[in-house]
RNA sequence: GGCGCUAUCGUCUAACGGUUAGGACGGAGCCCUCUCAAGGCUUAAAUACGGGUUCGAUUCCCGUUAGCGCUACCA
């Protein structure tokens, strides 16, 4: 996972001072940094793709870093599943990193901040200050602490009395913070609306905003590319890189995706489908998952959709990116976007048929169905154009796996403009002819059109009793290839059994 | 409440002052055809509202409205 140890880019310089070298762009190095508190969510998914992009894009390092400072919601379980799902994403990273490994890092650059007199601490109890936030105006700060001398915050402090360690925002005067950020472009805000966020909790474990700043200075972190909703709280984040004497990174802010209700998306309202093992489980192949992934909040300009992974690398730059939200298109009968599905679709038609049949085995017996991979790969032509999702075999292939077929309508056998005696005749000469029949697709083909002509029947109306007799259903691949795949004996006895219902 | 961001077909988007407002998905229709698909062709469908600026606004400015985000000792 991380090949290149040497990497350690521009030593000393490169996170600091220096503006210069992020214009180099084999310095570029951005990161991904999700905190284990759930399952790995499309809008995760998606921020971390389009890091993936910029780095490939540019030729820089793709960091993943594990934002697990919130000791009270980290899961186990979330990590396994963010680690799938990135797996699955099939996008490698070339570095790794846990936050909570990190933290004499941040406590270090806590006290750097205090030191300088820039953070103070806070002795008001964690959960008094419910209430009074409320109200009117925006809350800046506890009343009180921001003046506490430094005498007598030390002795309060070694008296064993609880704090959190505060960021002193400039207020007098008040400033005017900015950046520009790569998609919203120039952004400004004035101090006397961004409130003393804390630094440090009372168990003196680190804070997002502290942890975050501190990783992304250390390691040298030159572009964050991240969730619109960290928007307004950059603002913050560019004093405290400010406090500790580091040159803040570059900013890109992704806008949101959001459900049809137009809420961000999340899994307690919404459920399952914003999870991305969901879409792994129903079949979606990654580069799929992914190109549609990208089409959200991004545009290559011209009007291509499809697009290989390295023509998204190759075109992929921030002024693609847009600034409204984004609605991931799904209902409750329908989970997944219909523009994914398509997208799906042309990915497996795309397919080498070999390589469709060895990703279909999985879905085929998690369908109850025991297919081997010879016969998959054989089947797998004659299923190919009529899926859109892997797990769609559990539908459109059954009938070439079960013993017995389920129990259909005989009204299905007999064709338009016909009765019961002509389906019958149909199907017994159906019987005659394929127990002679070669059994090759081409001598399938032969053999029945010319018992349609015996029969002075056209073709249509000949091949249907025919194709329900062995698919127990009117709609169902090309007749010819599916009679050879089920082959000859399954075949006889299934228009046996036909002939049977129509006594 | 405060602060911020956003606003083009149902959805994803293109048009960086001048277009019959383009493409894609989905919908409808036709063609192809042994059914279903796939494929091909055709079609319906949008600039939130009100003011400016300009010879000319989807595009620039202001306001309204709506949506979203932040406003935690969550991330």
């Amino acid at each position: 996972m991380h090949p290149e140890e040497e990497a350690e880019p521009g030593t000393a310089g490169c996170g600091h001072a220096d503006a210069r070298c992020y214009t180099d762009l084999s310095m570029i190095r951005v990161r991904f940094a999700p905190s284990p508190t759930g399952f790995l969510h499309i809008g995760s998914a998606r921020t971390f793709i389009f890091n993936w992009l910029y780095a490939r894009h540019t030729g820089g390092t793709m960091v993943l870093r594990i934002d697990d400072t919130d000791v009270e919601r980290n899961t186990e379980a979330s990590l396994n599943s963010i680690f799938a799902g990135l797996r699955w994403l099939d996008l490698e990273w070339d570095e790794e990193y846990k936050q909570s490994e990190r933290l004499a890092l941040h406590q270090k650059m806590a006290e750097a901040i205090f030191e300088k007199g820039l953070a103070y601490r806070d002795f008001t109890p964690a959960q008094a200050d419910e209430g009074e936030r409320r109200g009117g105006e925006t809350w800046l700060c506890n009343p009180g602490m921001r003046e506490l001398s430094r005498e007598e915050s030390d002795r309060r402090a070694a008296a064993g009395e609880g704090f959190a360690l505060r960021y002193r925002v400039p207020r007098e005067p008040v400033r005017q913070i900015r950046f520009a950020d790569g998609v919203y472009g120039e952004q400004v805000k004035s101090t006397a609306d961004i409130e003393d966020f804390a630094l440090l909790r009372s168990d003196g474990m680190p804070t997002y905003h502290l942890a975050s700043c501190a990783d992304d200075a250390e390691l040298s972190i030159s572009h964050i590319i991240r969730g619109q909703d960290h928007l307004t709280n950059t603002f913050k984040h560019v004093l405290i890189f400010e406090a500790a004497g580091a040159t803040a990174p570059q900013f890109a802010h992704l806008p949101l995706l959001v459900a049809p209700d137009g809420t961000k998306l999340s899994k307690r309202r919404h459920g399952p489908v914003v999870s991305v093992t969901t879409y792994r489980d129903a079949g979606f192949l990654p580069h799929a998952f992914v190109n549609f992934l990208c089409l959200l909040g991004w545009s290559p300009k011209d009007d291509r959709e499809q697009m290989t992974r390295q023509e998204l690398v190759d075109v992929f730059t921030f002024d693609g990116i847009n600034r409204s939200n984004t609605t991931v298109n799904f209902t409750d009968e329908d989970p997944f976007d219909p523009k994914a599905v398509w997208l799906n679709g042309e990915c497996i038609r795309a397919l080498p048929a070999e390589e469709l049949a060895s990703q279909l085995l999985p879905f085929a017996s998690a369908a109850g169905f025991r297919a081997d991979r010879g016969k998959m790969r054989r089947i797998t032509p004659l299923i190919q154009e009529r899926m859109k999702l892997l797990r769609d075999v559990a539908t459109v292939a059954d009938f070439f796996f079960v013993d017995e077929l389920p129990a259909y309508d005989p009204a299905e056998l007999i064709p338009q403009k016909g009765d019961t005696a002509l389906a019958r005749a149909v199907l017994e000469k159906a019987r005659a002819v394929l127990a002679a029949s070669a059994f090759t697709h081409d001598a399938l083909d032969a053999d029945l059109r010319r018992a349609a002509e015996e029969l002075k029947m056209k073709a249509g109306p000949m091949f249907q009793p025919i194709r329900v007799a062995v698919c127990g259903r009117k709609n169902a691949p090309p007749l010819f290839g599916t009679l050879e795949a089920l082959g000859k004996e399954t075949c006889l006895h299934r228009i046996e059994k036909a002939i049977e219902k129509l006594r």
